[in-house]
DNA sequence: CAGTGAGCGAGCTTCCGCTTGACTT
């Protein structure tokens, strides 16, 4: 029996703890929370000073009971869970649910894992701050209140299983808010004038000199006008400036820009990122990976300044403390970090290993001495005309942290140009160039959000915490009010004028501009349940709704303030707006009316229906049978965007193509895509060849074949007693099929081998299937 | 599982933050 119980959120940290602790100290993990607010009835007592009602988690009851039994047996009980709201509030549960006494209980804090660290926790135990547990109970009664009130009045007026947050009503709202502004966005033309000029050097070679202009003209009038200047002007060095300049390394990592530059530099959503650091955490590689600060041991800055004196030397090493300086930022662990600075590389997957080697990269580099660089911009006058060309160079002086890490930009524009090192220049020199050229480019419209990025945005307004910034980028996507897309972007011309040889010559170019991939993009769905929150509940949705509060929340944690009288302030108000948007509001359909369908005058509407976004042709009028046609919207199409031509199109189809084997063809676009229907079976469209708007008769019955023939190809068995019951080959392997059913074949096994009563009972031991609901998980 | 776009109205859905599993696709 050990004299010491101490109890930890994690479990791998418990391990870590345990070995540092040595005998005499049992350490345990609570996993988190072990109690919430019930799910059922409300798990608030609005009439009774919202008193919260808490049960302990389903997942939660072993873990209870086993540390019931620990602390019973244990002489001093050590709560160290994290030094945070959440955490302080985490020990108040555990000493109310395990009847902890006081008298022999103690609470300890720590910010890094490291002997020193502990050892003078426990020489420092105080007492539990109710004040911050209180802070806790605010911030979870009032989102259960937001969440549990809101969200049936959705499922009232627009859908049901819809849902509203504190969190995540304002990250559907930022993406909302992002796609409208890009479709207000009227992108202008300009002209941007680049020289490429000759420079002769010492040994006879040329080499270029590459300028843009200090100016850009609106017009391409103004362009043409200014190279006719260029024409009989002579070019002139008029200064050439060097001046040094530093770059210094980014923080160690936070979970937020871990999650930032897994996304630009490896291509990882968020979500993987953080399974991958999860990984790498528990196997001991790195420290914890749900943290919001850039702070570093002192352990660990030894560690690394020996590292970086080993392998670049001693001038390479520049200490750093960093501040976070995020809103809101709790700092009860460390940054993000390798936990061993000499293994510069980890066993494991390959995208274990890359995440590892950009945390180790990011961390060392943070400890390392500024780049030294050395500036230079030169003046170029144009003698018939006033503007300046602007050529400028940059050398490396001393690299410093970049030999190891650079951090990336979401920048997108692409054109920051490689700048190298400059031709040796001297003032007064004249220059001849080998050709000026100005080129149309056009006003950029802002970024669409990728998942990093609306994380990194989240963070700025201090809305959600490292531990939900991925769980609630899935969650908006699993209530379809936001989807992760590539888009095809569409070609635009371009002119392009250039001087040379005294000539100036014209020619129009095309290319592909407003590509997107992995981008946010809301849905219908999404873009009326923000309208319609926006319309009745402005305050929640508010950016800064989450800073006001947590202001309040932090007078509790002070003591300045009662927790229940903060949520009485706040509810009795916006109970107010809930009831008035269940008496006051339409249904919400986000209902657009096109316009008149110029062959029939019928009117055209869109609007969101019981299957998703339609369109409908004509109206339902009363003692008429003449019904209105419907048409699904496509993917990519949107209720607010639909333009009356695309609407029309979508009224085009089903299509009748006549007839094969005196059965009808018809052609249609389903849940899965375009699709060919014949005699009862259904055959897809081949993505990128065929359009089910232009399609041929010919061409279906060409599919409808090629589909015959492999279904015919992928049978591996049948049987002579149950015709129903075949052996086929499928996308990953063989199956058996009865009736609608497939059913599983264990991998090994030797299928052409399988009886016909051998199939019967892998059926019958599967049994009858349940319906699976897939979209929803669990 | 592919076309639909109401109706009876039972019983269900839902929040944010702490933590890890046990899972198929």
């Amino acid at each position: 029996m050990e004299e010491n119980l101490v109890i930890v959120e994690s479990p791998a940290k418990a391990k870590t703890i345990e070995k540092i602790l040595g005998k005499n100290f049992l350490v345990k993990s609570s996993f988190g929370h072990i109690r919430d607010l019930d799910k059922k009835d409300f798990g608030v007592d609005i009439n009774n000073n919202y008193q919260p009602n808490y049960i302990i988690s389903e997942d939660k009851k072993k873990v209870v009971s086993d540390l019931k039994k620990c602390a019973k047996s244990a002489k001093t009980v050590w709560i160290a869970s994290d030094e945070d709201r959440e955490g302080e509030a985490i020990a108040w549960h555990l000493m109310e649910v395990l009847h902890l006494d006081p008298k022999n209980t103690n609470r300890i804090v720590f910010h890094e894992i490291t002997k020193e660290a502990i050892l003078k926790a426990i020489e420092n135990p105080r007492l539990l701050n109710k004040d911050l547990v209180d802070a806790q109970q605010a911030r979870r009664v009032l989102d259960r209140l937001v969440g549990f009130e809101i969200s049936p009045v959705l499922w009232k007026k627009v859908k049901p299983s819809l849902s509203a947050g504190r969190v995540q009503s304002v990250a559907v709202r930022l993406i909302v808010d992002r796609e409208r502004e890009i479709t207000n966005f009227l992108s202008v033309p300009f002209f941007r004038v680049n020289a490429v000029f000759l420079v002769p050097e010492k040994n006879g070679k040329v080499s270029l000199l590459k300028a843009e202009l200090n100016n850009r003209f609106d017009t391409a009038e103004a362009a043409k006008s200014f190279l006719l200047k260029c024409k009989g002007s002579d070019f002139t060095i008029a200064d050439i400036v060097t001046r040094p300049a530093k770059k210094s390394p980014a923080a160690p990592f936070t979970t937020s820009t871990l999650q930032q530059e897994a996304s630009r530099k490896l291509g990882f959503p968020v979500g993987l990122t953080m399974s991958l650091a999860q990984r790498l955490y528990e196997s001991g590689k790195i420290t914890y990976m749900r943290t919001d600060s850039t702070n570093l041991s002192n352990e660990a800055i030894g560690a690394a300044k020996k590292k970086i004196i080993g392998s670049y030397g001693e001038k390479y090493v520049k200490i750093r403390q960093y501040k976070t300086k995020v809103k809101g930022a709790q700092e009860a662990h460390e940054a993000i970090r390798p936990t061993y600075f000499d293994q510069e590389e980890v066993e494991g997957t390959p995208q274990e290993q890359r995440l590892y080697s950009l945390i180790w990269k990011r961390t060392l580099a943070s400890q390392m001495a500024d780049a030294e660089i050395e500036r230079t911009t030169v003046n170029i006058t144009v003698s018939k005309a006033t503007e300046l060309f602007v050529a400028s160079g940059e050398v490396l002086r001393f690299d410093g942290f970049l030999s190891v890490y650079m951090e990336s930009t979401d920048d997108e524009s692409g054109n920051e140009d490689e700048k190298g090192m400059l031709p040796v220049l001297s003032v007064n020199q004249k220059l001849l160039p080998d050709h000026i050229q100005a080129l149309e480019r056009f006003s950029q419209k802002a970024a669409r959000y990728t998942e990093a990025s609306l994380v990194r945005k989240l963070e700025e307004l201090g809305i959600g915490r490292p531990s939900t910034y991925a769980p609630t980028i899935t969650t908006i996507q699993q209530r379809e009010y936001v989807v992760k897309e590539d888009r095809e972007g569409v070609e635009r011309t371009f002119l392009t004028l250039i001087l040379r040889n005294g000539m100036i010559g014209e020619e129009v170019k095309t290319e592909i501009a407003g590509a997107e991939k992995s981008k946010l993009f809301p849905t219908d769905i999404g873009l009326v349940v923000n309208d319609f929150l926006v319309k009745y509940f402005e305050p929640i949705v508010d950016f800064n709704f989450t800073a006001s509060v947590e202001k309040q929340f932090d007078e509790i944690a002070e003591g300045q303030l009662v927790w229940n009288r903060m949520i009485d302030d706040f509810y009795q108000p916006f109970h107010v707006k809930i009831e008035d948007a269940l008496t006051n509001s339409e249904r919400a359909r986000g209902e657009r009316i096109l316009g008149q369908d110029p062959a029939t005058g019928k009117l055209v509407s869109a609007k969101i229906g019981r299957f998703g976004p339609f369109v409908q042709l004509g109206e339902a009028v009363e003692g008429s049978d003449e019904k209105p046609q419907f048409a699904s919207l496509q993917k990519g199409q949107s209720i607010e965007t639909i333009s009356m031509e695309e609407a029309i199109k979508l009224f085009e189809l089903p299509r009748d193509l006549g007839e094969f084997e005196g059965k009808k063809v018809i052609v249609g676009i389903g849940r899965f895509g375009p699709y060919v229907r014949h005699d009862g079976n259904f055959v897809s469209l081949k993505k990128d060849i065929d359009d089910p708007l232009t399609v041929t008769i010919e061409r279906a019955i060409e599919l409808i074949e090629e589909k015959r023939e492999n279904t015919i190809k992928s049978v591996i068995k049948t049987f002579g007693e149950d015709p129903e019951i075949r052996i086929l080959e499928g996308r990953w392997g063989p199956y058996i099929s009865f009736k609608k059913d497939n059913y599983k074949i264990k991998k090994g096994t030797d299928v052409q081998a399988l009886s016909f009563a051998d199939c019967k009972m892998i059926i019958e031991s599967e049994g009858v299937k349940p319906k699976t609901n897939k979209k929803r998980g669990k």
